[in-house]
DNA sequence: CTGTTAGCGCGTTCAT
DNA sequence: ATGAACGCGCTAACAG
């Protein structure tokens, strides 16, 4: 690659100061108008533009912001990705991204490089196994330097930044009720580990759909699915079985999928005899057949929201306090739960 | 945020120089070991760590990365940073994703943005109205600098970098082969607009697939897609017409899934009466009913590949000639196509 | 109008 | 064994 034309270059060319085509090239009005055009068309023709690195080390600020995420080959991550590569291109940041591939070690290795002044800002979904192990220390520290530090979707309590979450405890109350109003008396829940946040807030709103409408809990109809087995044959447990739900609330859309297509293969019908929803990341609950209810989330608002929670803290407009946004969910009611007349 | 600890504060507090302690902290011989431990023991308290921005300016050396892709809410783009990010790792690079949204003008600012001085090389997925537009102007100064670049899946042929492709040409042809060995006479083709590079290729594998069998072409059973039109309308009219296609060859998988509900609804029974088959980008066709047989693209690999050409060309390992990788695709063989006795 | 100086944070000769 | 000086590329305060 060709050596960059810099501003040394240029005025070396021109037997003046650096300083002096740093002026022209502004169109300071301290330069003569003679010498700011000649400069300022010898570095249009090299195609003269100031050094990012430079720029970024003397003003103290790289208007990048980075993000740390368990998977991208993940509709639901790609989508809060998009929501702030948006919104912190429109404030003039960049983005920078890293995954942690569920792994505790990845992700301390990207705290590491991206917390070395190449930030101004960190967006972080914690990793499984950070979850599972409860070691926090990375964040700490952090928080400790108050590094600005947004937390989204799989957050961590104890640690003090703003952060922004799905309802998630209120989208498994809705997708709940929506079974019980449908008709479902037995609803089977599918979900993860209890470790997995998002798994045991929406296992929270199952519960309490059900204990408001009096019912007794069934703790064999609750399932936890481990991600690293084999699926499908952890979900054809919750269905093959002598007196199979009439219902299944699935906290995500894989394990939806793999509950309706075993449903059918055992002959049930859709939602006659069994009742499916899920929670939607992706666009597989479209293309199903019958296409599947479920809970929407909203994943292009929560990026926005948490850009701009960073951003305001990087810019110091933020309030003192750290901000919790809530980024409420919705039902889209489809024909895996009900049949318009 | 607090100022993070530098060597000058360091030194300052030692009342040694910067150089004595940049020396000490690297486990330089020349730092008496009493000095050399002190001031460790207060760098690691202080949690020092060299900054990354002046490291980089000094280098002249960023080991980043930048990648355009135009959209990052895609199974396939998305699969392609992930192997992108996990070559790049690897080899101690981070990675800088832009989204150009299909813009001429989005693109032509994240070129501006990474190619001055953030990022050692860039990997670009061209934007549609790039394409369209036939603007090549902002790769053609970037190629006359000799900066790294590499392209992937929508190419330009005119520009000289290193590039890696899909076997489209052959995905296409291997998938209307498959559909002529299942029995179909048929076969229309859903492809894009001709100016998207990927489905100009599909077309011309499929039409190679005819031609080798003696079939003439049937224009009438070609038809393109406008993305900006709605998508259920257009691919309605290859199916409901009076005497439909008996196999359907779509370039991706939300153009296949869209046909294979619409010929469902139409009352046709696949594979008999039609058998449908796509390029497969995402999850969808596993999971619809029957599940679509599909060209696999193997992005994960095209995304370590490109990472390989363009840290190969940023390091000058690279042989002096562009290369041009080819990604093989194969055939998924599912029930939208062929029913296994 | 133009130039000098200093500083952002670091590493590396080259002196002492 | 330690430090001074320089350079990476840029801007800004200050001097002339």
């Amino acid at each position: 690659m060709k050596p960059r034309i810099t501003l040394k270059k240029i005025a070396s060319e021109f037997g003046v100061s650096i300083s002096t085509v740093s002026k022209a090239l502004k169109g300071s009005h301290e330069i003569s108008e003679e010498v700011r055009e000649r400069i300022q068309a010898y570095a249009d023709y090299y195609n003269y533009k100031p050094n990012n690195l430079a720029l970024q080390l003397r003003n103290q600020k790289t208007s990048v912001i980075g993000v740390i995420i368990p998977e991208i080959v993940h509709h639901f991550f790609s989508t809060v990705i998009d929501g702030i590569e948006h919104y912190a291109n429109q404030k003039g940041y960049n983005v920078m991204v890293c995954v942690s591939n569920e792994s505790y070690e990845k992700e301390v290795l990207n705290f590491n490089v991206l917390t070395n002044g190449s930030v101004d800002g960190l967006i972080v979904s914690v990793a499984r196994e950070t979850q599972e192990n409860q070691k926090f220390d990375h964040f700490k520290s952090l928080t400790k330097d108050e590094f600005p530090l947004v937390l989204f979707d799989r957050i961590i309590d104890e640690i003090n930044c703003d952060k922004v979450v799905i309802d998630d405890v209120g989208g498994g109350y809705k997708a709940a009720n929506h079974l019980m109003e449908v008709g479902a008396k037995r609803i089977a829940l599918i979900t993860t580990e209890d470790y997995v946040t998002v798994g045991s807030l929406r296992k929270q709103g199952y519960l309490k759909a059900l204990k408001n409408k009096g019912i007794t809990i069934d703790e064999s109809l609750i399932y936890y699915i481990d991600d690293s087995k084999n699926l499908y044959q952890q979900i054809e447990k919750v269905i093959n079985v002598p007196n199979p739900p009439d219902a299944i609330l699935a906290v995500n859309e894989i394990y939806a999928a793999n509950a309706l297509i075993i449903a059918k293969e055992r002959g049930l019908s859709i939602p006659n005899d069994i009742a499916i929803i899920g929670f939607t990341s992706g666009l597989i609950s479209e293309f199903t057949s019958p296409p599947l209810t479920c809970v929407e989330q909203h994943g292009y608002l929560m990026g926005e929201q948490a850009a701009e929670l960073l951003i305001n803290r990087i810019e110091n407009t933020a309030p003192k306090d750290f901000q919790k946004e809530v980024i409420s969910t919705n039902l889209k009611i489809r024909k895996s739960t009900f049949i318009d007349g």
